[in-house]
RNA sequence: GCGCCCUUCGUCUAUCGGUUAGGACGCCAGAUUUUCAUUCUGGAAAGAGGGGUUCGAUUCCCCUAGGGCGUACCA
């Protein structure tokens, strides 16, 4: 049986790093299985989706290479929730309610005052057909599907066994006051007509998992299998849904991350096996295993995907980069020595931007007290351009007879003059490129 | 409040009850490189706490602490 999985984010924002990470995991199986994977915008909410996150999340995936086989909407699929919701009413597993959610939300309180877990009392049940015709012409009603007091367990391909009393979770609303079907069940009918089996998704999840199997159930769907990954926190360990904005998809790619390297750092992150993620998506695919991960949460340090952006720059073709390039205003010819001089030396493409700056227009040179003398007499012995690399060694050999120096003393005080910094990329290969020198 | 889940070096993790608690990334140091980076070598660095069970517990059980998620007419 083929795989298909689906990656279902609502259109209300930005996606992000958690995100990416149940999108990546789902199209990682569908491209190991040789499956389906499907982009499914839930945008049951009109008023809080919007057309222009459609756009947004698309080119996001886009960019972090993750491709969809199949693209579908749920407010395009309005007739077959109503279908569903049929069914279920035929079955009476729907039950029409009449709480606003004033008082839905006054009982709850009572509830807890109590010491008991807030779940839905089931009172519409109680109501007569009579006092049902009275409420209706009253307000709106609002429907629940009537869950089935019972365990429900799945073999979870992340936790393992789990099971959660359906006893103690109020009756999902699936179509609410105003006509609007819910989440619960759009996702659920989709599931089983695009015949989706197996759903990765956060581990925020779970106690959905076990009202949708038993609405899976109840409309004669097969039950997919599931795998509930553990949520990412930031360094400190707090949740990273509080500073979403943080990492959105689009901030790290504008901050210069490569998307090769996100797509291999998140491939791997909290899983056992490869700790040395390959950079090739054919290998990731060819390794990832979802069994690899574990359900403690996760810690998602941007600075180790700095590093791992880093070391993949480090060796990037300079055919991958070379438009980039181009847009800084780098001259073609001039390209070649540039990205060897720098690759090794940059942690993000942005870095690119300071490095052309100091080739173009020079670094306010740093000179010691002690190095005045010394920082003179290099001056004097300045080759006249053009210059290549063999004038900068002719220039620091010529240095280090007349002054003695030689090592890191030649050299430090040398790069603090010509760059302003104490690292960076090597003398040799910058020299030639330093079109002005301001020592 | 209730339900579910989690807790091993800085990070991600390994350990089928007996290990000098292993690896990788990161970090630090040394070597190489006339400089930076790379590379190589080395180093520091961990079982939340308390009870059991056991000859022996990081591992099994219980409790406590801490954290997360859920408990919506959001998804």
């Amino acid at each position: 049986m083929t795989v298909v999985s689906r990656f279902a984010p609502s259109p209300t924002g930005l996606i992000h790093v958690g995100n990416l990470r149940t999108a990546l995991f789902n199209y990682l199986v569908c491209r190991q299985l040789d499956g389906t994977f499907i982009l499914r915008f839930d945008d049951t909410d009109r008023l809080r989706s919007s057309e222009k996150f459609v756009e947004q999340i698309k080119e996001d995936l886009d960019w972090a290479g993750i491709y969809w086989d199949r693209i579908e909407k749920q407010s395009e699929r309005i007739e077959y929730y109503k279908d569903a919701a049929k069914r279920l009413k035929d079955k009476g597993l729907l039950y029409e309610c009449f709480e606003s959610p004033q008082e839905l939300d006054l009982k709850r309180k009572k509830q807890l005052a109590m010491g008991k877990p807030p779940v839905y009392d089931r009172a519409a049940l109680k109501l007569s057909e009579y006092q049902k015709k009275e409420f209706r012409d009253q307000r709106a009603s609002h429907w629940r599907f009537k869950l089935d007091s019972q365990r429900v367990e799945w073999t979870d391909q992340i936790m393992g066994l789990v099971g959660v009393e359906t006893g103690s979770v109020s009756d999902p609303v699936l179509i609410r006051g105003d006509g609007q079907f819910l989440y619960t069940l759009a996702s659920v009918v989709d599931d089983i007509s695009f015949k989706v089996n197996y759903v990765i998704r956060g581990a925020d999840h779970v106690t959905n998992t076990a009202t949708q199997i038993q609405l899976i159930d109840s409309l004669d769907g097969e039950v997919p299998k599931f795998a509930h990954h553990s949520l990412l926190v930031g360094p400190k360990g707090e949740p990273l849904s509080k500073r979403m904005s943080d990492f959105s998809l689009s901030e790290i790619r504008d901050y210069g991350i490569e998307s090769a390297a996100i797509f291999s750092f998140m491939s791997c992150l909290g899983a056992s096996a490869s700790p040395n993620p390959s950079f090739e998506k054919r290998d990731i695919i060819a390794n990832f295993k979802i069994n690899n991960f574990g359900s403690n949460h996760t810690k998602f340090d941007f600075d180790l995907l700095k590093a791992h952006s880093k070391k993949y720059l480090a060796n990037m073709p300079l055919s991958e980069i070379s438009k980039y390039l181009r847009d800084l205003g780098v001259p073609t010819d001039v390209a070649p020595d540039f990205w060897e001089m720098a690759k090794e030396n940059v942690s993000t493409r942005s870095d690119l931007i300071s490095l052309w700056d100091l080739c173009v227009r020079g670094a306010t040179a740093k000179i010691s007290k002690d190095d005045k003398e010394f920082i003179k007499k290099c001056k004097e012995l300045l080759p006249p351009k053009p210059r290549d690399r063999k004038s900068w060694q002719i220039w620091t050999d010529q240095i280090k007879s007349e002054t003695n120096r030689s090592g890191k003393s030649l050299f430090l005080p040398l790069r603090l003059a010509l760059t302003g910094k104490e690292d960076g990329p090597d003398m040799g290969k910058l020299f030639p490129l330093l079109q002005k020198i301001r020592m």
